[in-house]
Order: structure tokens, then sequence, then C-alpha cells
DNA sequence: CGGAGTGTTAGTCG
DNA sequence: CCGACTAACACTCC
């Protein structure tokens, strides 16, 4: 589930964890924190405590005091829980059914204990999040790749002109889900985005002008800054609010809408197979250029 | 019941 | 280098 609103949620809550020390690590699916062995992983967490917590692309970025971090994706649909003593519990990332009542269950492959004796959670249905603990070098390495932070400063309408010039040829919304390009950008956000600037997400980059460019990159903007203002997607306390949608859900326009009508025009909205990846649009208010 | 679809992304193959 | 496809995994929906 988790995108860059989801993830950057977290982050702000997991904000909680800064100070705290590890006392104890247990990992139940040692695939989740290769390179490392189970032991190695657990006996260099051990005794480290939490200076930071960051974020980047859809990464979270726990730091710690010997300048190690430990970095989790959380992919298609992990999900952290921070239980708290005597408090409800934080939960970020993929709504997951078993719940957060009786945890540890099936899905939780790694548990972080802290000295003041709260835990962090991390369930993964389909395994294919991770947690790696990386040195600063390694990360610089692992996040050499990732694109532009959308919502920092340096991401101008003419820096998304220039991704685009680069990649004329390709359909907007694969270089909107792009990584390499551009940081933290799902699906939802991809689809939502395209909504925004009346674009179709078939659209051939190429064919924007700076107008529709213009257009693009505040829709992206502002749909990252309106999901993480309303806490994401994803439910969050999903279970306890028994199944209740996330606070994002009912501002989305249309991803996940695939036969209800355009908020806008009233048209049946189109949901296709773009990609590889469900696509979603209005095409009464997306038209092609 | 069978098959398709799911918020991700790394890797392979042509 | 590029795009298309698949695998990693497990569940829900039709």
């Amino acid at each position: 589930m988790p995108e860059l609103p989801e993830v950057e949620t977290l982050r702000r809550e997991l904000k909680i964890l800064v100070n705290k020390t590890i006392s104890n690590v247990e990992v139940r699916a040692p695939k989740i924190v290769l390179p490392f062995s189970v032991p190695e992983f657990a006996k260099r967490l051990k005794g480290e405590n939490i200076t930071s917590v960051e974020r980047r692309a859809k990464i979270l970025l726990i730091e710690l005091t010997s300048g190690s971090i430990l970095t989790i994706h959380l992919k298609m649909t992990g999900q952290l829980i921070y239980a708290p003593k005597g408090k409800a519990p934080i939960v970020g990332g993929h709504p997951q059914k078993g719940g957060i009542e009786n945890l540890p269950n099936k899905y939780t492959h790694l548990i972080i204990d802290f000295t003041d004796g709260t835990k962090l959670y991390f369930n993964d249905l389909r395994k294919f999040g991770w947690a790696r603990l990386v040195t600063k070098k390694e990360f610089e390495v692992m996040t050499a790749h990732i694109g532009i932070e959308p919502l920092s400063k340096a991401f101008t309408a003419y820096v998304l002109e220039t991704i685009i010039k680069k990649y004329p040829r390709r359909p907007i919304k694969q270089l909107l889900l792009d990584q390499t390009l551009i940081a933290g950008i799902g699906n939802i956000y991809a689809d939502e985005s395209c909504f925004l600037a009346k674009i179709l997400p078939m659209e051939i980059a190429g064919k924007l002008h700076t107008k529709e460019i213009k257009k693009l990159h505040e829709a992206i903007i502002y749909i990252l800054k309106l999901s993480i203002q309303k806490k994401g997607t994803s439910a969050k306390n999903y279970l306890r609010s028994n199944g209740k949608p996330g606070g994002m859900v009912p501002h989305l326009n249309v991803y996940g809408r695939g036969k209800e009508v355009c908020k806008v025009c009233g048209t049946t909205l189109t949901k296709i197979k773009f990609n590889g990846r469900g696509t979603h649009f209005c095409s009464q208010c997306q038209k092609p250029l």
C-alpha cells in the first residue's frame, strides 16, 4: 500500500521512537532482514539508540546512534505497529485482517523491543517488504538511483519538464511511477494527479506542453500534501475503527472508483489495465491532447 | 472452485 | 539502453 504520504505519516508518528533504546530483536521471517543472518541482525541492533526517524521515497529510515540506519520498505502489504504502554497503538501501512489486537500474529515477521517495555511490530502478509540494516555509506549506494522528492523545493515544474523531455515517448503515468525519476508516487497518486491535471495517464509525455506540465506539477504536490494532511489513503487503526477507510479515501477522485461516477462531471469512470497496473480515469474530464 | 487482481520493485529476456 | 514480462507471496473478489 504505502506510497509517499502513507510513509510520511508513519514517519511523523514514529518520531516517538527517538531516544528509545532497543533491548531485544525477534526475527520470525529471516528473508526480511537479509543480507544479515537473524542472530547477526539482532546482535547489531541490540543496545542501539534511535536518534531520528526519516523518510526517503517510500523507505522509512530509523537512524541509530552508531550511524547505521534501519531502513524499512513496506512494499505492497507491509504494516508497522508501535505498541506503547497503556496507550492506543500507532498503526501505519497496509490494513490487515487478523487485527492489531493479538500481536504477534502469523504475519508478524519482526519485533523490536525497547527498554521502556514498548514494542514495534513489522507485519507483512505477502512478505515483499524488508528491514535492512545499513551503514550510511551503504544507504547512499542503495538510494543513489532514486529520483527527486516531489515535496522538496527542488522539484519545480521546470524539473518535471526536464524529466519529460528526457523520456518524451513514454506514457506520463509511467514516468510518474518511475522511482528513479520521481520518488514516492505510486499507483493511487499517479492516477489522482493525472485526474486533477485533466491529463490521461496513457498520454505520451512528450505531448504535454508547458501549461499541462505546470498543471500536473501542481496536481502532484497538491494531492501528496492533501493526503499527508489526511494521514494517507490507507487505514490507520483499521481494525479498531472496524473497517473504516483511511482519511484520504473520501478525497480520491478516481482510484478504486472503477464503476462509480466522476465527482466533477457525473460520467461513469473508466478502469483499464495499463502498463500492468490498474489505471483509473474519467474519459470526459481527461481528454487526449 | 478457478482465475484475476492487489497500494511495489528488482530482475530477466529479447 | 528500452520495454515487456515475471517473480517474490498470500489473500480477496467475482
